[in-house]
DNA sequence: AATGAATGAGCCTTCATTCAT
DNA sequence: TATGAATGAAGGCTCATTCAT
């Protein structure tokens, strides 16, 4: 890749670095185009060379953090591990990630809270494909409640988000030991 | 109550309305006052009669929603009843509530995910204080996993929002099974 | 003058000095009919009982202010005293006067400065009349020097209204000696 | 100075001249930022790009304007001249330029005596040094009497702007035999 | 005479997007 | 590619005036 490129790549991520920065503390409509291109030191036109406009820019910001999301709840995932294990493992990884990297959480619930946006239909099947085995394996192993794999995955995960909210809020403190006891909590949710 | 109060009552109302069905349909930001003010058959001038202005129009309607929600949830509500139907009770009420006011739902994600609005500090503590001795009540009884309240009521309820989403999004279909046995599920995880 | 006339007189009373005190303090367009009425101890309806819109009631108000300042100034006005005392009391009777209903001066410079008010052709030939008067014997009597009584009014008093404004700027102290060696000093300007 | 630079002073100058125009016919409140724009052949939005809001460019405008009247006032000044003609010279120059630039006096008059607008702090002692350092040196040699210079300088040029208002309301003709015979009654004022 | 809720036109300002350079 | 001046539609809010009571 030639300096032209990683150019072209480092304005392109300014953007949207900004975007996110701006949008999860600002809101969307309280983020104008001229602030995000102003954040990421570039002109207000060039924006619309690497996006068609502000949702196309959203959206695309939403694509990657979502993925980015997804991949990290996965890291260090295989399918050699326990169920046990790698439920854990997600569980953690889902909460270390959404404090060490608040604003995309913001940026998230926000996004898939506006009716105003229209949903990108994103492709995530592939990045989501660890997790909807998981769930069908433990299933089908009479581990798990035979629930659709989107429930359990919904009854697993969707505490974390409420409890990273409760920690940013300075109700409760997410330390190691409740990130376990919250884990396992939701484990025993799923198990048989 | 004489007439002029009632036609008050029902003006303040109809804005309020309005602004629930629009803001839920449409977002913030992308429902204007003058749409509000048309909707509810009144003139954009008296919106401003009733509401200082439109950040206290829709604080005023988080707080009733907020309320009215926590209501729904505790109907029925008696301390009479064992720990077990009382958490299955808030359970099936906050689902069917969820359901049956869809547009409340997504006001209220819409309003708790947005930076921009100053959320309000509506004192709820009266709201919540079932729950709240629900939660403590069990975990002294032993029957709770010894976490704090709030922690407990986020493994309990926080799947609920997540889940109703899924069901409008056409993922799943909430009926009475899935709801008790996601119900089942969500007291398993904070059972000891 | 019996009750009901008193009221009357007292509500349109209250509703002028209402408008007199905000307008002079936040201006013609930054005072709203209903701030009139509020502050006046009245309902918004009963202002357009008494005059038939702001702009009238600002005339009226206009007008009875002007008269009002041409009458202090000639408080203890005699033909019988001398051309010099004459002046010299209508001058200390302006100063006095703009000094202690300072909101009467300001109203009056905005209104007459105001090219966006009608002015009202109010009739104030017989008020200025002692003016006309005084300003003719004196040219006639080859004391001023032979200028329109128009021109000798603006030499003589115009710095009035200038002075006062650095008195409530805290610029200058219109103290009795100030007075008294700024009005000698306009004396001299149209003294032959 | 390049095309573009060239049509950014154009542009802001247009701006400030459709403003000046406007308002000394229409008022404050009565020239909408709608109209200045039409008026000067731009957007409404621009507007907003060579000035933060409505108040600034009139503060701006009033800068100039202010500025601009004291310049005139003194054209050829110098101080090899005696005071008498210094005086003189400044009395016709000012008389001169409010004939000639009558929406400057309606404009100034009008802000200066509106008290909704915070004034701005200008500075222009500067600009008001030569009137200063004039009546100073008269007081010092014994032809002025013994008042502040900002007392003489009211005294010596408050009849000015009232004055031209009669002329420009028909009661009076300013012509030059008019104004020096007003300029030498300003300057018996103020003579010992 | 009196109230004050109600109307709706109009204003200031913002901001997504375009385009000349 | 890149800039940022420019556009103009749209939105929140104000307020003079009206009118049912």
């Amino acid at each position: 890749m030639n300096a032209r490129n990683n150019e072209i790549v480092d304005k392109r991520s300014a953007i949207l670095k900004a975007t996110l920065d701006l949008i999860s503390e600002r809101g969307f409509h309280n983020t104008p185009m001229s602030l995000i291109a102003k954040t990421a030191g570039v002109s207000t036109g060039i924006v619309y060379h690497y996006f068609s406009g502000k949702e196309e820019l959203i959206n695309e910001l939403y694509k990657e953090i979502k993925l980015d999301t997804f991949q990290a709840m996965l890291a260090n995932y295989s399918e050699d591990l326990t169920l046990r294990v790698r439920f854990n493992d997600i569980w953690h990884n889902y909460v270390r990630y959404s404090i060490n990297h608040h604003s995309r959480g913001l940026f998230l619930e926000q996004f898939e809270n506006s009716p105003y946006l229209k949903h990108v239909e994103g492709d995530f099947s592939e990045a989501v494909a660890p997790f909807f085995n998981l769930f069908q394996q433990g299933v089908q192993e009479g581990i798990f409640i035979p629930l659709s794999p989107i429930v359990l995955f919904d009854l697993s995960f969707a505490p974390v988000a409420a409890l990273v909210k409760r920690h940013f809020a300075g109700y409760i403190q997410m330390d190691e030991t409740l990130i376990q006891a919250a884990s396992d909590a939701c484990w025993n949710a799923i198990k048989v």
